[in-house]
DNA sequence: ATGAAAGCGCTAACAA
DNA sequence: TTGTTAGCGCTTTCAT
């Protein structure tokens, strides 16, 4: 029972399996790996005797010698902390099994360099397609990538600069439905507390927003703030917010960190109690009663493991730009109770 | 800059960097190894060589030939859309990454059949060492992975009919710290809404919370609930409990996923509001001020990975049993708001 | 329907 | 310090 050096027994290999079967290796390979012209007899007895020595494949030999890829598909994503991401590579996984793909999940951490270090380190585990949540603005290095015969999908932030398929959401719709919201909701002083000026995301949004609030009377840009990657951020924002003289009557919260971040903030420091909405849909919101504006998650990682797969069945069709809607679930204040 | 297959040039291989720089095929290997015994100039040539052919190693063959493994573990777990996975897996990834080591994900669905095919899985792929949130009541199989000298390591459910290592919290005593908070809270009414009932964490806390219940006249018996092991049965368990014609006074939420149910239930349907107190901390329960028991999530994924990294050091160690405790966060009711 | 030989890209011995 | 010769375990020609 003891994991001892002396009893690691090394891995059977097929030239065992065949050998035991009776047959030479090349028709012990045919049969394990399910080819035609192997009698019936030669099927069951190599069967047989793999089982008896619990043969397992080498995969990484197997591959080597056959050139072809693994079947699996990368996904990187910036933080799988973040349920954002983890619910995208639910969705994700749930689409390629069926096809009998497997997901390996990569995390750049939001950083540029590491982005591209895993993105080569799928490529190096022979994974077929990558799917990514760049967190770069330039996605020229990804022609790396499809240099080497691996094509990309761009989720949630759109390909630049290099040709790929995208699935993002309609942010610049979702941007103007929250503005909407607050305006109709009678709100006139109107923060708004972004991630990353360069994220696209982020700017989408804020042009929606735009589009709405700068027809309006209401005052909004000296509410605005970026940069608040983080959750520590976001609250430390709307603290600031908060202690204005003139503070905003609402806070939209540019993603789910930025919406807890300014919840927390919110609860500690319960002096004035804006109307918060939310970009995202956390599985909190629900019962802090919390409106947002959100998109489908699932049927986005559904739609990027598609097209990945799409794309590995035809190379040469067309290059994709998939467009999803956000929309606007509005809530109503409970008052959740605790012990 | 398009994909057609014709300009997907076949990656380089070492034979033609040491063609290239005018060496044999090993002493190229043996200076992108890194090895000693290569002179400066040499080196120099061969790394210009690789850097101008843009060359990547195969890891494929560079594994079968050494015989060696990756430079990477396996984590398995359940349900990475879970915070409480997602944050162990952080903190793993957190603990190896300075070593020099990647982390590769693997979801069991909390399937005992799936995990056994992950967990071969994470083997082909020559993970040094596998860390389990286990989905099975017997750990048997895993003997396969340690007979194919892979160490194994239990994280939050020790390892049953196996022998290796195990990283757990203090549940039990998790459940008397909740039992304890109620009762002094002068709660008699407790119900306990708990996940699967074969599953050692929830009989664990349960044990901890009769050791301390049943000492009182609290009734609790008769209000407790298993099996709620997704948010939608933990809710409706909920409901069930508070339409009862004396319904509980405390509700005892046995992990995060069934928090959540019973806040959905409690913001659904606010006829009577009982206390709640969670398992877990997820990251929402601060700002909803619910009091939760909890242990370091954070330090249960770095001890796993050490005990890991540390067998691989050394496989005739002893076996470890880490029990981390837990401990009660008591929170008060604020009210937070929203638009 | 089956087998023999060659080789995938690399590293490990052993020379030189 | 460098090169040569074998393989790692498997799949592919191409025979048979």
């Amino acid at each position: 029972m003891s994991t001892a050096p002396g009893d690691m027994a090394p891995r059977p290999t097929l030239t065992q399996v065949a050998a035991r079967a009776g047959v030479s290796l090349k028709t012990a390979s045919r049969a394990l790996a399910g080819e035609s012209y192997v009698s019936a007899k030669t099927l069951a007895s190599v069967l047989a005797a793999a089982a008896e020595l619990d043969y397992r494949r080498n995969t990484a030999a197997s591959l080597l010698a056959s050139g072809r890829l693994a079947d699996s598909i990368g996904l990187i994503t910036g933080d799988f902390t973040n349920p954002f991401y983890s619910a995208l590579a639910q969705a994700v996984e749930d689409e390629i099994r069926p096809q009998g793909m497997h997901l390996s999940v990569a995390n750049s951490r939001e950083s540029a360099e590491q982005e591209q270090r895993v993105s080569h380190d799928l490529a190096d585990r022979q994974v077929k397609a990558v799917i990514t949540v760049s967190a770069t603005a330039d996605h020229a290095g990804y022609a790396q990538l499809q240099a080497r015969g691996i094509p990309v999908v761009f989720v949630d932030r759109r390909a630049e600069n290099v040709d790929a398929d995208s699935v993002v959401f309609d942010n610049r719709e979702g941007g103007r439905l929250a503005a909407r919201h607050l305006i109709d909701g009678g709100h006139r002083r109107i923060a708004f507390i972004g991630d990353y000026a360069w994220l696209p995301t982020y700017r989408q949004r804020l042009a929606g927003m735009g589009d709405v609030l700068d027809e309006t009377d209401a005052e909004w840009r000296d509410l605005l703030r970026t940069d608040a990657h983080d959750v520590a951020s976001a609250r430390a924002c709307t603290i600031e917010l908060l202690t204005l003289a003139d503070p905003p009557t609402a806070v939209v919260a540019g993603n789910n960190r930025i919406l807890l971040g300014v919840m927390e903030a919110i609860t500690e420091s319960p002096r004035s109690s804006p109307a918060v909405l939310g970009f995202d849909e956390p599985e909190w919101a629900r019962v802090l009663g919390i409106s947002v504006v959100t998109g489908d998650v699932e049927a986005l990682g559904r739609r990027a493991a598609q097209l990945a797969l799409a794309r590995l069945g035809d190379r040469a069709r067309e290059f994709e730009n998939v467009v999803l809607p956000m929309r606007l679930i509005s809530r109503t204040s409970t008052s959740p109770v605790r012990g």
